[in-house]
DNA sequence: CGGCATCACTTGTCCAAGGCAGGTAAAGTG
DNA sequence: CACTTTACCTGCCTTGGACAAGTGATGCCG
């Protein structure tokens, strides 16, 4: 893994986010297969977790889901994999409600685990205070280019 | 986009590092649709313009692809671009070369452009000293999690 | 209240990425 | 000279993002 100067030199910071990224992405999918989820699925639970049953649309906005159809179909795997229920809402005869299902609640402390882990593979050797700087700026980052 | 607290909290930094790449992503690819390219093939480009004709497995090490396979893949659709050519190395029968076309080149000032634009907008608003500290970082976290 | 735009979701299709499996030809090795 | 390894290619599968089109339910306006 040697430089590549070129990619460096016209933009050093969009190349290191582009590398981590992809490692990053293969890192997680590596842990999480072992619960049979791919990167991304863990967040629709955790986002489930916390704010309890959410329509499709609900799930999109929150987590910058570009497409409604992707998102149809994110869940539709989530749901062959047993961890997750689609019940209509009561409220709205055109909305469905996703939920946890029991076997999705029951690998709920091995998904933290396994974050947990990631996190500290990715943060490895930092100091708190190194953590919280490096925090700070992912966040500047990301509301950059969110807004662009 | 409030916040996913769950997800947070188990990991903020991956957390932060998942949400930016695909924002990040999204961007570089909307600015590259200009030239036809998506994103991660202009990293190929800048590689060739860097080190001239490589073969096909110096640039998955280069770029840490993981699989022959999708690296063929990646160098075809170049190749039907127009980007790209493929000569034969005429020191191992085994292998090919790819080098930059004629129109390979001259679409590398728009590249190296849309490559400073996109680094532009994500680090809006850090000043020098910032960006140098946030590279730093960005590249012990990439040193970690390609290690693991 | 009826008509109509809008919304929530679904399905189909396309293309790109990653991964695995298997195949071919050339090169290297004992 | 066999045998293994290397370099690459192809096929196939799953995921992901995007666009297009369709269905049923809802909301609103006249």
């Amino acid at each position: 893994m040697s430089e590549a100067p070129r990619a460096a030199a016209a933009g050093p910071i969009s190349h290191t986010i582009f590398r981590l990224a992809r490692s990053h992405s293969l890192l997680a999918g590596r842990l999480l297969r072992e619960v049979g989820l791919n990167p991304g699925q863990e967040m629709i639970l955790f986002l489930l977790w916390d704010r309890g049953p959410m329509r499709l649309t609900g799930i999109a906005d929150e987590l910058g889901f570009g497409d409604s159809a992707g998102t149809t179909r994110k869940i539709q795997r989530l749901e062959r994999a047993g961890y997750v229920r689609r019940v209509p809402d009561p409220a709205d005869g055109r909305a469905t409600l996703v939920e946890p299902t029991a076997a999705g609640n029951s690998v709920r402390p091995r998904i933290e685990q396994i974050w947990a882990e990631l996190e500290r593979l990715t943060v490895a050797g930092l100091t708190p205070a190194e953590q919280a700087t490096t925090l700070a700026q992912l966040h500047r980052l990301e509301e950059n280019v969110a807004k662009a």
